[in-house]
DNA sequence: CATCTG
DNA sequence: CAGATG
């Protein structure tokens, strides 16, 4: 609104001369003009070409949250967005962040804590959100996400997005389906599908060149699109922990379990539930067990443990995306309560005796293990989440002594 | 690193 | 078995 805005606004726009160009390729002829700058590797839908609208960077931390502020000094902080909007676009970066990596840039641009904190600000189902409600929850060195908020105060959109054709769209959308990385979401993308619909509406029709068929693991992933994006509030993670305790409780008292994950430190929101389960009769990974079955020994202790959940309606047989004999991943949803959403659930069995390591090592956060990582280094250990151990010397990668595993029995041990 | 798909 | 995925 105000001229200050203008530089802004026309560095953004103007900045992709090569936009506009790739434009007119993709809907008009197939003229090949392109510069093939650097060395970046040739991709299906040609996303690179869109990086240099990403040029469009700060040279400080703050940048873009301090150009709001110096615009509209008194005002910015009460500007408001659309919830959905806000979601949706931070989905749809982070999407095409991981279709299409930029080349030096950090592989986390942060649009999970701001999803978070969007989600956080919004729990209560209000349909907007204001800056000032944003920033209580994400940080404002956040530039890139910061950016994007920018770009959606002044344009009502996102620049990198906007400039995507039909196909890029479409593989972005897919590659947010769980198990949809980035060669199945190209793949349906390149074979013509647009929306998630056109993936369901007809599961035994054959896509692209290989006449790939949806699995049901896919069509489970897409039939639950919409509520697997969703966070899981802590709360109902705390409900279901209960539910958990007590199947265990009365399939076999022997077995335990912790939520581990954003959970176990705290957190109000969720991206899954990550469970980790022992049992005083596994302590050791169980050596080489045949694995020419595909399916799981009925005696094994993850078939019990899917047993138990299955029995107390936590878990069904038709919601698991895979399963092995260490290691469920499957839906999970709240019985009783109909309208209870789809949340994802991983289990993974764990031996008692790495026990303490995995759930630290797993509880995180990254930062604290990096650290402690570096400490047992420099003590002439080695850590891992399988246990910690003497340095064997003569490897470039600190290697553990056979044998001189040190045994915990509690994370508190672990910290020295 | 474990699991699935082809 | 390789390659994809989380």
């Amino acid at each position: 609104m105000t001229t200050h805005f203008i530089p802004i606004v026309r560095r953004a726009v103007l900045s992709g001369p090569r936009i506009a160009s790739w434009r007119y390729k993709s809907t008009g002829g197939a003229n090949s003009n392109r510069i093939s700058t650097k060395k970046t590797k040739p991709r299906q839908l040609g996303f690179n070409d869109l990086d240099e609208v990403s040029t469009l960077q700060s040279n400080s931390p703050t940048f873009h949250l301090d150009q709001l502020k110096q615009e509209d000094s008194s005002g910015y902080i009460h500007r408001t967005l659309p919830t959905s909007k806000l979601l949706e676009t931070f989905r749809e970066m982070m999407s095409l962040r991981s279709l299409n990596p930029l080349p030096n840039a950090p592989r986390d641009h942060g649009f999970k804590p701001a999803l978070k904190a969007v989600e956080l600000a919004a729990l209560d189902g209000q349909d907007s959100v204001s800056i000032s409600e944003i920033l209580a929850n994400l940080s404002p060195e956040n530039d890139i996400v910061w950016g994007v908020i920018y770009q959606l105060l002044k344009h009502g959109l996102t620049p990198e997005i906007d400039a995507l054709n039909d196909e890029q769209r479409a593989a972005v959308l897919f590659n947010r389906v769980h198990g949809f990385g980035r060669v199945k979401a190209q793949y349906f993308a390149n074979a013509g599908a647009r929306t998630v619909d056109d993936l369901l509406v007809d599961p035994d029709r054959q896509w692209g060149e290989k006449a790939r068929k949806i699995s049901p693991a896919e069509l489970l992933a897409l039939q639950h699109f919409a509520e697997m994006e969703l966070m899981v509030p802590r709360n109902e993670i705390e409900q279901l922990r209960t539910l958990i305790d007590s199947a265990f409780k009365k399939a076999d008292p022997q077995l335990s379990f912790e939520i581990v994950g954003s959970f176990r430190r705290g957190e109000a929101l969720s991206s899954d539930i990550d469970v980790v389960v022992w049992h005083p009769s596994y302590t050791c990974r169980e050596a080489a067990t045949t694995k020419s079955k595909k399916k799981l020994e009925p005696d094994s202790l993850i078939s019990r443990v899917k047993q138990a959940l299955c029995s107390a309606g936590l878990l069904n047989e038709h919601m698991i995306f895979s399963q092995g004999e260490r290691k469920i991943m499957a839906l999970t949803q709240l019985p009783n309560s109909t309208g209870s959403v789809h949340r994802q659930i991983d289990i993974r069995l764990c031996p008692t005796t790495s026990l303490p390591y995995m759930l630290l090592g797993n509880t995180g956060d990254d930062e604290l293990m990096k650290y402690l990582r570096v400490r047992a280094l420099e003590k002439g250990w080695v850590l891992n989440e399988y246990g910690m151990a003497k340095r064997l010397r003569g490897h470039t990668i600190p290697t553990m002594e056979e044998g001189s595993g040190i045994v915990v029995s509690s994370e508190k041990e672990i910290f020295d």
